[in-house]
DNA sequence: TATTGTTATACTCTATAACTATA
DNA sequence: TATAGTTATAGAGTATAACAATA
């Protein structure tokens, strides 16, 4: 588990250290906010010892049966090389499993087990704990304005 | 420079794969947008060859001259160990260096040098127009709101 | 005893190159 | 020739333990 966070910890309050123009930088505050929510996320799920990647992979299999390993990996933006350990574990642990695809002898389908049905309906309601502890901070509506402009930001306006 | 981003890339336009309630979740919104600002972070600073963490560095030591490791380090959450290792690079790059503190044997103090001072120009223009890249998306006052919006999230509300 | 800075080290995450079996 | 999955590996970033010098 993450100690501090790299440019988030210290306690402001506590510290007469000037960070200039860095609390005015949309960087800096996404990297702090970001690793805070992480780092509560881990927290949150610790006595499931489930990571934030792994939960969107199960996820993303719930939602689309027996999609292929490069489908999710282009989906979440995970390299195929780092996705085969990743995915060994799930299965491992006996959440997931890949499955031949008929018409492509190449590829295998991912699908979550029982278990993993399972196990991932009790991750999502220990991620919604911690979903609703944030959208407590800034309410349902700070929330809907958030992700609003966070995908503004992400997505470039269209012309 | 990364290639990809976690939990960031791919082209959610051209991918019929459902992430289900991934993208209504701040975290996932939050990483997103966080890969995506420090890429082109990294990218607009390329020519520089300096990290999101080194100039923040740089910047805090610009604001605070003599200020010692162990209080740089609280305020940007780094921790001491990993830290010399990065201020090493700096001062072998002649953009800083540590001088003895009168009052604290043990302790020293960091500060700019005169090339350090002017890479540290040079980086922060760079940067201003890698913000503003960011900031005409959502426009001056949506940056506010965005920033508002972090803190918030960030720093508990008071009772 | 506690603190400042440091070394050594390990673990995670992410990246590139190269391979195999299919298509 | 290109693609799906894989292995091996290297590089960042971040974590802990232990130490010397000084307070």
């Amino acid at each position: 588990m993450p100690e501090l966070m790299t440019l988030a910890g210290g306690t402001p309050s506590d510290s007469p250290v000037d960070l200039g123009d860095l609390p005015s930088s949309i960087g800096f505050a996404l990297r702090r906010a970001q690793l805070l929510v992480f780092n509560d996320f881990l927290a949150a799920l610790a006595s499931e010892d489930i990571r934030a990647t792994q939960f969107a992979v199960l996820t993303v299999m719930n939602a689309n049966p027996g999609l292929r390993q490069t489908q999710v990996c282009a989906a979440l933006g995970i390299q195929t090389t780092n996705f085969v350990a990743l995915f060994d574990g799930l299965e491992q642990r006996g959440l997931a499993e890949r499955r031949p695809v008929e018409t492509d002898r190449r590829a295998k389908g991912l699908f979550l087990t029982d278990a993993g049905q399972i196990a991932l309906t009790r991750l999502t309601q220990l991620q919604a704990a911690h979903e609703a502890r944030f959208t407590e901070r800034i309410g349902a509506d700070g929330k809907q304005l958030l992700l609003s402009l966070l995908q503004r930001l992400t997505d470039p306006a269209p012309a």
